[in-house]
DNA sequence: GTGCGTGCCCTACC
DNA sequence: ACCGGTAGGGCACGCAC
């Protein structure tokens, strides 16, 4: 028997069975850029949680019993192997468990089964996965280091000959292993990326041909086309690698991956449509895809009902689809509006190229390729690029949930939260609740909604001399401070110092003694707050994704605990931080009005008040004594002092309108909530010229200058002088077409997308404009007068005028009473109180 | 049939 | 498959005339 010895980052983990047991098998690399793959396994049990006050002798009885357990599944035998009797807490409470051993994890389930006994309250811990278990069991962490030795597999018979047929470097059988402490500031990792994108002459799954694949990595660009124009133009193309026929294009994309045996295999949206297309493709032509590291096949998973495709796995090689981690890592962040592989480079790589795809046509001959090659290769450099740009945060996700990057760069944040709570039980001896079942994932789904977060109503005006104060991470403060979870829930028993709030009219109380799930995040905002200073001293990438995930994890706590599918779901819990949290915030404003300061605005979280008198370093000594008598974890943060602010009426009435308004920093910064501005269902050019008044207005203190560039912009809507592209107007597709009641103008567009046969679905941003109706058509409707943004026609001037435009101005200017309506002709329906 | 008010659907934001 | 609060466009529908 050889052994080795090597330090180890594992990446990726998938499991086999081999003769009746489970085994891990984890890929990842040394520090010598060797890949690895370490075989290990390891014990599998269940826990069986007793009824109060079993007497020892019957408990005795009970594991005799179930130690004679003994099953056949499918002609399969399985027994019980062992069980033992543990002292643990379920739900913070001190309980006795029997940890029930069995040969094999898909077992698990039969076993729990027959446990159906009169003295076994609860069976749990065995919906976990294996991966998830192992890690927990053996604490093999994705992406960190470890010192291993094992013995050396290359060429033995062991697990079926695996070491012989795996493409690596070394397949070793775990024997040792140990964490290199603060490894990952002594070893650094860079992983083997390959990007890729396909471009097809059909979008729809497989119904069309795979015309090019393009590659790219550190140091290598390819293009693999059978896709010739006639003549070239004498650009360089020497990326570009020309085959006979589509099969061929296949072989070589599967050589290629083979040959570069990438650590990860990156792709934008891939999950959903390049690596099923390439599977579609292959199996038509019957080329075999063996791009995986034991020469299978990419796996597909199913996806949850209307949400498409599920995740593609490639056995030894990370897949990732972008576009799925950047929905949850960053879209609330971003300022892009769609997601697109353009717009999001654009935002995160400053790529200022204007990247006109070529719209490929089966029709269309003298196509020009050389472009399409230039356009496919860099979607694939985009995404490389973007990848390392994301490369530290899948890195700390990855670390922090202690969950294989392939998960987590797919998981929605109740998932990551989950995540975090699982491999952190251990250290409160908690056995880890079930996942809901069907039954009661409906039941919560058709509670009641609960109250949420105050809003202050605005008296609408332009203020001056404005500061802005924040709770930190207000809601998860709250349910520290206050002790929120489903563990803690006392319901309507009160303890001794108990945190009581009246939720829908009755008195609730929450334990005083810690539960897990608030200690837990409690670690998590400390830590948070422990990076966020290590960066202030000393910008580091890792430490900055290191921040940001724990930031990430504490705003989603409060939404975990009331999110029907959560295993630790606690409505409660989600009311009472809500109610707490909204206590606090109203008591605060109290304050600062006492202190002969003036409110004039909050939301949630922040509060907005005029300093008067006051100065900004007496402003400042305030927030200290506040801080110094909040309860608990709780904190407030300085989050501005601003020059001017503006707040609104509503559409209907005189009364202030809630979460709209601008405010100008010190720094010359426009912030703008809520407005128009900011929504990306309103056109362009109502969007820019609202902008362009708060800007004006704001920055002046008074609307003159508003005005006149108003009066400009009406001008040129009538002369028909704005460009199509600042009129369109897109709106998300949120469901299936023929779910929708009301046909909405977008729902129109999405039905003319649909008769031109592109594929259409829910999450589909659908772009159009409203046309003039030609005289004597009648169409009174919206939707009567939809185009698509590449249907010819013209605008039409009484919409963008009355429904777009003066909409989005008008409201401004009344701050300043000055009716636009009165001032500009061309507003149609002039009320009998205008004259 | 047209005009108008109201309720509800729907999206996107905080 | 994270929560609730809010604004506001637009359609559906009932009613008056």
């Amino acid at each position: 028997m050889k052994t080795e010895k090597t330090d180890f980052i594992p990446l990726d983990y998938d499991y086999f069975d081999f003769e009746g047991r489970n085994y891990i098998k984890i890929i990842g690399r040394n520090s010598q850029g060797k890949r690895l793959c370490v075989i290990d396994s390891c014990e599998v049990y269940l826990w069986a949680i007793l009824k109060d006050s079993l007497e020892k002798d019957r408990i005795s009885k009970l594991i005799e019993k179930i130690k004679k357990i003994k099953l056949n599944i499918k002609g399969r035998q399985t027994k019980v192997e062992n069980v033992e009797l543990y002292d643990k807490n379920f739900l913070g409470k001190p309980v006795k468990a029997l940890k029930i051993f069995a040969t094999n994890y898909k077992d698990l389930h039969d076993i729990a089964d027959k446990l159906g006994l009169p003295e076994i309250e609860m069976r749990r811990g065995y919906d976990l996965g294996f991966a998830t278990h192992y890690i927990m069991e053996k604490k093999i962490i994705p992406l960190n280091w470890y010192e291993i030795s094992g013995e050396v597999l290359d060429h033995s018979e062991e697990f079926g000959k695996i070491g012989m047929h795996l493409d690596v470097d070394m397949c070793i059988k775990l024997l040792e292993k140990k964490e290199i402490a603060d490894s990952d500031k002594k070893i650094s990792f860079e992983p083997k990326v390959l990007a890729y994108d396909i471009e097809t002459d059909e979008i729809k799954i497989g119904e069309g041909e795979i015309l090019m694949v393009s590659l790219a990595s550190q140091n290598f660009k390819k293009v693999i086309t059978w896709k010739k124009p006639k003549t070239f133009s004498g650009k360089n193309i020497d990326y570009v690698e020309y085959v006979k026929n589509e099969a061929e294009l296949l072989d070589k994309f599967v050589e290629y991956v083979r040959k570069m045996s990438p650590d990860f295999l990156v792709g934008y949206f891939s999950d959903g449509f390049d690596l099923p297309y390439l599977r579609a493709r292959a199996e038509k032509l019957k080329v075999p895809l063996t791009i995986g590291l034991d020469e299978s096949q990419p796996r597909f998973f199913r996806g949850g009902i209307g949400r498409g495709l599920g995740p593609a796995k490639i056995s030894g090689i990370v897949h990732i689809d972008l576009l799925k981690f950047i929905q949850t890592a960053y879209s609330q962040y971003m300022q892009s509006e769609t997601l697109s592989l353009n717009e999001v480079a654009s935002e995160f790589l400053n790529d200022s190229k204007k990247n006109f795809k070529p719209k490929f046509s089966s029709k269309t001959h003298d196509h020009n390729w050389e472009d399409y090659y230039e356009y496919n290769l860099h979607d694939s450099v985009l995404t490389l690029r973007l990848f390392e740009k994301m490369w530290p945060d899948l890195l700390e996700f990855s670390r922090v949930m202690q969950e294989p990057i392939f998960d987590v760069s797919r998981n929605g944040m109740s998932s990551n939260v989950e995540d975090y709570i699982i491999h952190n039980l251990e250290r409160f001896n908690e056995i880890p609740e079930k996942r809901p079942v069907h039954e009661e994932i409906s039941g919560r789904r058709q509670m009641e909604k609960y109250e949420g977060a105050f809003v202050f109503e605005p008296v609408p005006g332009i203020y001056e001399n404005i500061a802005v104060f924040d709770f930190t991470s207000s809601y998860g403060t709250t349910i520290v401070t206050y002790n929120l979870s489903k563990s803690t829930f006392l319901g309507n028993k009160k303890e001794k110092d108990s945190h009581s709030i009246v939720l829908e009219g009755k008195e609730v109380h929450f334990s005083k003694k810690p539960g897990f799930f608030p200690e837990m995040l409690k670690e998590i905002i400390i830590l948070r707050k422990k990076y966020k200073q290590e960066l202030k001293n000393k910008e580091d990438a890792v430490t900055r994704a290191r921040s940001n995930a724990f930031k990430l994890l504490a705003n989603a706590a409060y939404g975990y605990q009331g999110f029907f599918g959560a295993r630790y779901y606690c409505r409660e819990a989600a009311a009472a931080t809500a109610g707490f949290a909204k206590k606090m915030i109203k008591e605060v404003i109290e304050k600062i009005n006492k202190a002969t300061y003036k409110v004039i605005y909050s939301d949630t979280d922040s509060i907005a008040f005029l300093i008067q008198d006051k100065t900004e370093s007496k402003t400042l000594e305030f927030l200290k004594k506040l801080n110094s008598q909040l309860p608990g974890i709780m904190e407030l943060e300085l989050e501005g002092f601003f020059k001017r602010g503006l707040w609104v009426t509503k559409r209907t009435g005189t009364i202030g309108a809630k979460k709209k308004y601008a405010l100008l920093g010190k720094d010359g910064r426009l912030k703008i909530r809520g407005f128009e501005t900011v929504r990306r269902d309103w056109c362009p050019l109502a969007r820019e010229t609202q902008n362009k008044i708060i800007k004006l207005v704001l920055e002046e203190g008074n609307e003159k200058r508003a005005l006149v560039y108003l009066k400009e912009v009406i001008k040129k809507i009538k002369q028909r002088k704005i460009d199509k592209e600042d009129l369109i107007i897109k709106t998300m597709l949120q469901k299936p077409l023929s779910e929708y009641k009301n046909i909405t103008p977008h729902v129109i567009a999405a039905k003319k997308m649909q008769e031109k046969e592109l594929p259409i679905t829910a999450g589909n941003l659908i772009e159009y404009y409203i046309a003039q109706p030609k005289d004597g058509e009648g169409k009174k409707l919206v939707r009567e007068r939809v185009n698509l943004s590449d249907e010819k026609g013209e605008y039409d001037i009484d919409y963008y005028l009355n429904k777009q435009v003066l909409p989005a101005a008008e409201n401004i200017f009344q701050v300043f009473n000055v009716n636009v309506n009165e001032i500009i002709e061309g507003k149609k329906q002039m009320k009998l109180g205008d004259f």
